[in-house]
DNA sequence: GCCTACATGTAAATAGTTACATGATTGA
DNA sequence: TCAATCATGTAACTATTTACATGTAGGC
């Protein structure tokens, strides 16, 4: 799911590859790491598409030709924001599985409370689906199993029900049904304060 | 990293293509799912190397011609067993990258002890570099993120710290440098009597 | 002069999936 | 007779990586 990664970045500000590149390895964090063999042919289908425009930063600089190599700085056109907003309205079975989860929650501070709501659910039931099948098989072949093939399953279940767990406490939050803290500092989360995007006219402005 | 998968199932027991597909998800539990577009196929390279064979069951039946469809039991050959006992004593980087590392975890009870001690301190030192890198991006860029981001930063951290806990419990474990319980239930845990392979004559003997 | 970070890109390989095609056997 | 489960297989596709190719700019 690079493709709505890309959008959903450059929806906040222009960037140029490079840039790009880097803000996705840090916004998936632990959960994903694109290589750049992947970031520049994508790049180009969307300007294929029509959805965003790269413009070479030498030719239109402040301060021109001052220096560096030319960059290609992208961003979204028109079409290009209206089918990231479709992109965010979505809320089917794709949102929630494994591949495009984190890339959906990503960008959440951009997406409707309700759209949150059913996407939260919809994993959430996605995985205690697994936890079901997984535990039922697990006590069905325990006995056969080794001491490490039978620790393997255990974290995995383990790490599975975790996860339904936090998804409990978003959940609980996004209904504001509790005062459970969000980001685990213990100020109390007004679920409504999550609906704007990020401060503008605070881009990070690049130094370079 | 299907192929080493397969041979590990098959050097406990021969299996025809769709039970071996069941026990491959059943072993592998929340971490993968492999489909029958990818096993048969690898079944068929791993014939062509030479490291199985694959006999009709209707050709050598023990009651013949009793029923069924034909099935193929792919069990290995001389050199088969070889190449996937030299797979268990390899411990360079690659046993502990994420897409081999669970796979190599599952057999661990026909590797040797120096070679999982190896294993899982590779993937300690790789899961805690990780951790330093995240963690340090993540402070540089805290301020330009929102709640959501924030969050999903924080739960993929948590993750890996879990991860880095349960490395160094199963390292104590391999040590015996502590009674910490391998398997949770509190019963002390005999390093050395995870050696074995699986007790012979005790195959699900596939009731159908 | 060389290394690191910046910057863009392509070709080939990797490792799988989905959808399709086929057909037997079992039980409601 | 209809659906589910068993059983094997292929073709096309998806999404990604690695290795390569090229070149700039700044610091030691």
């Amino acid at each position: 799911m690079l493709e709505p990664a890309i959008l959903g970045l450059l929806d906040q500000s222009p960037l140029h590859g490079y840039e790009l590149r880097k803000r996705l390895n840090l916004v998936l964090g632990s959960f994903r790491a694109f290589s750049y063999g992947s970031l520049y042919p994508c790049l180009k289908s969307l300007v294929m598409c029509g959805w965003i425009v790269g413009t070479d930063c030498a030719a239109t600089p402040p301060h021109a030709l001052s220096g560096k190599r030319a960059r290609i700085v992208y961003q979204l056109t028109a079409e290009g924001k209206e089918h990231f907003q479709q992109i965010l309205a979505t809320s089917g079975p794709a949102a929630w599985e494994d591949e495009n989860f984190d890339v959906r929650f990503a960008f959440f501070a951009q997406t409707d409370a309700e759209t949150r709501l059913r996407i939260l659910e919809g994993r959430r039931t996605r995985l205690t689906e697994r936890l079901e099948t997984v535990r039922l098989s697990f006590n069905r072949a325990r006995e056969r199993m080794d001491e490490y093939t039978l620790e393997l399953q255990r974290h995995g279940l383990e790490r599975v029900e975790r996860e339904v767990r936090w998804l409990d406490d978003l959940i609980d939050n996004e209904r504001g049904t509790r005062r459970a803290s969000l980001t685990g500092t213990g100020q109390p989360t007004d679920p409504d304060s999550a609906d704007g995007v990020p401060r503008p006219g605070n881009e990070p402005k690049e130094r370079g």
